[in-house]
RNA sequence: GGAGAGGUGGCUGAGUGGUUGAAAGCACCCGCCUCGAAAGCGGACUUACUCGAAAGGGUAACGCGAGUUCGAAUCUCGCCCUCUCCGCCA
């Protein structure tokens, strides 16, 4: 959410850069429900300003035993008016802030100008992709040949685009985890947190996923709680409404939890395999910092993402997300990509993006010394990473032409061996 | 899930339906005092929106929402949360 002040002063030079990520703003239509609205709010303010000092006017009279019957009809009259104009104001009200609230944010002058995903800017590139002496598998052969990935089970217990993890391969994706949260800990200055994986609404309103993309998510049934999407949600809430100290930021936490995603509108994409599931499990980044040092940590952010990768050993491509290619909410935006041989492409494992002041605004986070006024913080997060994906990318680049996977070295001790061949319950599973 | 108690400013904590946006204390901030500090003294001390060139006004907010009333922190109803006891449960 823009800041209504500086937005109605700066509306035709923010149009202009909004313009650039494809978002045509009306500043007419815009500057006439602005008006629109003070106006009716001066009116009603107006009208209840009466009303207080006339109600104080008849406490008065009373105290002194004189006779306000007259008077109190005349001051419940004002009141119907009041009531028939509140609700005017309340609507004008609503359109006015779900209509500021939809803006996207302004784009940081570093991003490039464009308009899909082809415009995006590749910044450096880290490994070389594995040379196979034969022909590499994607995952979805791979899993299930070796035992670790069972797809026709996980779609009788629950449904399409769920998976079951089998021996290994359940092993694999905890090691993961654990070794994500080990090196941003240990390595990396985070702070572990462990959120409920439910959330309420008031939370997702904060971060910015409602009201407009309630579709992309679970509700559950008879309560206001819905399966969080991303780690994002829970850990930036947790100081929703709060004032932070600006002298103990950048406060850095990183946080596991499994995400839930209808993926509504992405039905027919990436079907095959595990890149696109309704459950998946992740490693989230989450920073608050000052405005002034934001994009230096988004560059801190996005370098402990990738230092994931190169422990791992996984060659990677870091690209900056064109203006036309951006989430409504963010100022820029890092995604990583891993490659994939099993499908020759390089495929988004991590997206680190800068929101400035546009989602704590939301969420009313703000930080203060005590000698300054409480100002807004800027909002950063980050996969650090995606384990499915990232299951998938060391499955693919590290298989063996006997089909085995070979475990990078730095996960050896959190897998238990430096090799996964096919697991022995395959001989019992029907 | 049931019964009871409670939710007031950064914290503690007053608050008979009528100058209470809110006493008092603490904390914080600015002065004075001091070589410096503490103590003491004086002052300042919520936020959002809105009117205004400014000075300075206005509206709203005492968990959230609705209601009663000329007027609600105070009364009524619903919901949320915390605490105690009971039940259930990993």
């Amino acid at each position: 959410m823009h800041d209504l002040g500086y937005f109605r002063s700066h509306l035709d030079a923010i149009a202009e850069r909004l313009a650039t990520r494809g978002f045509q703003f009306d500043v007419s239509a815009f500057r006439d429900l602005d008006v629109q609205r003070r106006a009716a709010l001066t009116e009603v303010e107006q009208l209840k300003a009466q009303v207080n000092s006339e109600s104080q006017a008849i406490g008065k009279l009373k105290k002194q035993g004189a006779d306000t019957s007259e008077l109190q009809i005349t001051v419940r009259a004002l009141g119907d008016r009041i009531k028939s104009l509140d609700e005017k104001v309340k609507e004008v009200d609503e359109t006015f802030r779900s209509q500021l609230a939809g803006i996207p944010n302004v784009p940081h002058s570093s991003v490039p100008t464009g308009k899909t995903a082809d415009d995006n800017l590749e910044v450096r590139r880290w490994g070389t992709a594995p040379k196979f002496d034969f022909e590499p598998k994607p995952h979805w052969d791979l899993g299930p040949e070796l035992g670790i990935l069972d797809f026709d089970r996980a779609a009788k217990v629950t449904g399409a685009r769920f998976v079951v993890y089998w021996e290994a391969g359940a092993r694999l994706e905890r090691a993961l985890m654990n070794f994500m949260l080990d090196t941003h800990t240990r390595h990396h200055g985070y702070t572990e947190i462990l959120p409920p994986f439910m959330v309420n609404s008031a939370s997702l309103y904060g971060t910015g996923n409602l009201p407009k993309f309630a579709d992309d998510l679970f509700k559950i049934d008879k309560h206001d709680f819905w399966l969080v999407p991303t780690a994002e949600v829970p850990v930036t809430n947790l100081f929703r409404d709060e004032t932070l100290d600006v002298e103990k930021l950048p406060i850095c936490l990183c946080a596991y939890t499994p995400c839930f995603r209808s993926e509504a509108g992405a039905y027919g994409r990436d079907v095959r395999g595990i890149i696109r599931q309704h459950q998946f499990q992740k490693v989230e980044l989450v920073k608050f910092t000052r405005p002034e040092q934001s994009y230096e940590e988004l560059d801190k952010l996005t370098a402990d993402a990738e230092d994931i990768l190169q422990r791992l050993g996984l060659p990677y491509r870091t690209v900056v997300l064109c203006t036309g290619d951006m989430g409504p909410s963010s100022s820029k935006t890092y995604d990583i990509e891993v490659w994939l041989p099993g499908q020759n492409a390089y495929k988004e494992i991590s997206s680190c993006s800068n929101y400035e002041a546009y989602q704590a605004r939301r969420a009313n986070i703000r930080a203060k010394s005590s000698k300054s006024k409480a100002d807004h913080v800027h909002t950063l997060n980050g996969s650090g990473l995606a384990i499915g994906r990232t299951w998938v990318a060391i499955v693919e680049n590290y298989q063996q032409a006997d089909g085995s996977i070979l475990v990078p070295e730095a996960l050896q001790p959190y897998v238990g061996s430096d090799r996964i061949a096919a697991q022995p319950s395959k001989s019992f599973r029907p």
